[in-house]
DNA sequence: CAACTTTTGATTGACCGTCGGCAGAACTCC
DNA sequence: GGAGTTCTGCCGACGGTCAATCAAAAGTTG
């Protein structure tokens, strides 16, 4: 009995309405839109002069003809301007100008201590940038947004750091302000694990509404997308898996105090602290990844009992979440199946068939590029909207 | 440098839209609506007159003079219309008529075993609904909407329960077809915990978006509301906390097939058994409850254990979801102040201060009636959102 | 190649909603 | 009680959307 609300009214759809029908980038004729918005022909041919006069839509062909002249079709066209996507995370910043899909033009992999504050690193970060837009043959105008993410946790809101554990000097720090007046634009910042989680959304499974994203590195975490938006919860502290107990996990102590939290029994850290107790020399997650991939079996063991360690809480996200993919993504990600095999035989043993039946649990796709990915999709985002289209186009 | 989106878009406020300023119950005068909305006096005139005329809206009295003439006032009138509530359990169902501000007119409290199939149940539904609008002094034209809490999970887009354990017949019924032709008004169904949910954040914290609200009873469930909306996840199941597994909990066995399970640790009827193996004579939940306001110790001591694993995967749910309240329900939780001094034991100390700085954990104070009003809110809501309003005044 | 079909772009008048001003009503202040 | 202030209902002006129309363009079909 769920009646059709939108029966009679007229809903205005102004020229930034009609943008996101064509978002997707299918092509499109002026009938088609006529058709799907309930606009006269007139109407939509004026919204479409304006979004091709602005670049954002631009001529894609003709369709086949029906008997008749075959009409222009017209689609979203990336190009038109450009974003920069910044992935911070501990030691090292990965920047990337992108178009407004997300496709990446130039990419950049530098060291970068994060611990060097904020005013070091922004200012590195605008430079960098400034530089990656030239390199991408772009004007320095077409660069619209920035897109920000950050290891650890952040008012989304205002884009400032709370309380994160490992960037000294960042608490409450003006990230937008800062990076704004150097580069003249709008600047969205996030958790990174946040910024993944949209990455993965955004270029690999736009059709899924319920998603969970979890980094597996030197610590835990993990991004919500929960009827398709980002969830940050209310101190944007939402997806801190790393300390939660596990269940029927080693009392391990954790650098939260607490005792048998999973980032203390099952993140990259703590695979190579127990590989080095079994007298093998691993000093960081990409070593137990090297160690898996080069075919040592002590190590591809402890990958796979991590993995367990990791479905026992992830198990639990299920029950409570319902999501219907599970992306597992970070350093550790890379050491092949056996993370995964430890997942999945944890999650679907301990978790209800209603939930599990059409779940998918995978690795990321993205190889690295997840935080880039999302950070461009946040920066992008921002510019597209419907309200933001309306506004720039007056 | 986030930018204000809305400057310079000439919002189209419909009279819907502008309802929805009223919602709140304060009374305003045109001169305040027309400041808010930024819309000519004339036309925020235009629309509250229609508003009146529909009856939802009516004149509050005058508001003092600055100086001049006074003006006059309106606010939001919930008793314009009537929705009916059905909360439904396992062996008995709770209906209420109610305003569309989700104040009981009339109560009604029956036993009703949900296992006699959907056909007997609804039919009775729909015969105790009518006389209740009656005996509420209501014309039947006066129901608007209809709202239905059902004990297991439901699809909430078609109405339509999804393989519930204990509702044998329910299966893919057609609950708001069912319903719908019998008392001729748009039905919402979803899970009574979802339900209990909403009621708990429409009746008593409109103001907090993040609130998880938990039902202690036979059997263990959560409703999960996130930025101000239930959220069900991809199949409806979202909020299933009866079958994680418990850390550090005793390894009992679930009839869900495993072990360790929430529900088969802590929920009433564990407690039950575990009080009976001590040679206590309980039944079922509510004997637990009694037991424990007659000052036996053991119970009390059961509850506040069954607190402790409960608050054991309540942490998981504040790492994972970080909300700002979390409501204890269901019958267990009237046991008094030792299931929830459990619950806080371990949630603070279990989870990090980020996630706890401004954490309230509460019991309901709804008396049980956080079912009918949850399913007044949804059923109101579904009447009075902004397009509602629009098309039925269209 | 001619006849027909369909799209495009431009123009037009009708319609509707919003805006701002104006006159009258209602109240306060002196 | 009069002057000033503020609210209310009414009216014409303005602007955007719509449907209709037309001519030109660019195809298809026979």
């Amino acid at each position: 009995m769920t009646e059709e609300l939108t029966r009679g009214v007229p809903r205005p759809t102004g020229a930034g309405e009609l943008f996101q029908l064509l978002r997707d980038g299918r092509p499109r004729t002026r009938a088609d839109l006529a058709a799907v918005t309930g606009q006269a022909r007139s109407t939509v041919a004026a919204r479409v002069d304006l979004l091709l006069s602005s670049g954002l839509v631009a001529p894609a062909g003709e369709a086949a003809s029906t008997g008749g002249r075959p009409p222009v079709t017209f689609a979203f066209n990336p190009r038109a301007r450009a974003v920069l996507a910044v992935d911070l995370g501990a030691t090292h910043a990965r920047l990337a100008v992108t178009d407004l899909a997300g496709q990446v033009l130039v990419e950049h992999h530098q060291p970068l201590a994060i611990a060097e504050g904020p005013d070091v690193v922004l200012d590195r970060v605008a430079r960098v940038g400034t530089e990656l837009v030239r390199e991408a043959g772009r004007e320095p105008t077409d660069l619209v947004s920035v897109g920000v993410g950050l290891p650890g946790p952040v008012d989304h809101g205002t884009g400032r750091p709370t309380n994160p554990p490992i960037m000294p000097g960042w608490d409450d720090a003006d990230v937008p302000g800062h990076l704004g007046r150097l580069l003249g634009v709008p600047v969205l910042v996030d958790n990174d694990v946040n910024v993944m989680a949209l990455g993965e959304h955004a270029s690999t499974y736009p059709e899924v509404d319920h998603l969970l994203f979890i980094k597996v590195a030197t610590g835990i975490g993990a991004g919500i997308i929960s009827d398709g938006q980002i969830r940050r919860g209310a101190q944007g502290a939402a997806g801190d898996l790393g300390h939660i107990a596990v269940p029927g996990g080693r009392d391990l102590p954790c650098r939260c105090g607490n005792t048998g939290c999973l980032e203390a029994v099952a993140s990259g850290s703590a695979i190579a602290t127990a590989l080095r107790s079994e007298g093998l020399e691993v000093a960081s997650s990409s070593e137990v990844v090297a160690l898996v991939r080069a075919g040592n079996l002590a190590a591809s063991r402890a990958v796979r009992e991590a993995g367990r360690d990791i479905g026992g809480v992830l198990a639990a996200c299920v029950s409570l979440l319902n999501p219907s993919l599970i992306v597992v993504g970070g350093v550790v990600a890379e050491a092949g199946e056996h993370l995964l095999a430890g997942i999945r035989e944890v999650v679907y043993r301990r978790s209800l068939p209603l939930a599990t039946q059409h779940l998918r649990i995978v690795t990321t796709r993205t190889k690295g590029r997840a935080g880039v990915l999302g950070a461009s999709a946040m920066a992008a985002e921002h510019v597209l909207s419907s309200a933001a289209i309306d506004a720039s186009l007056g």
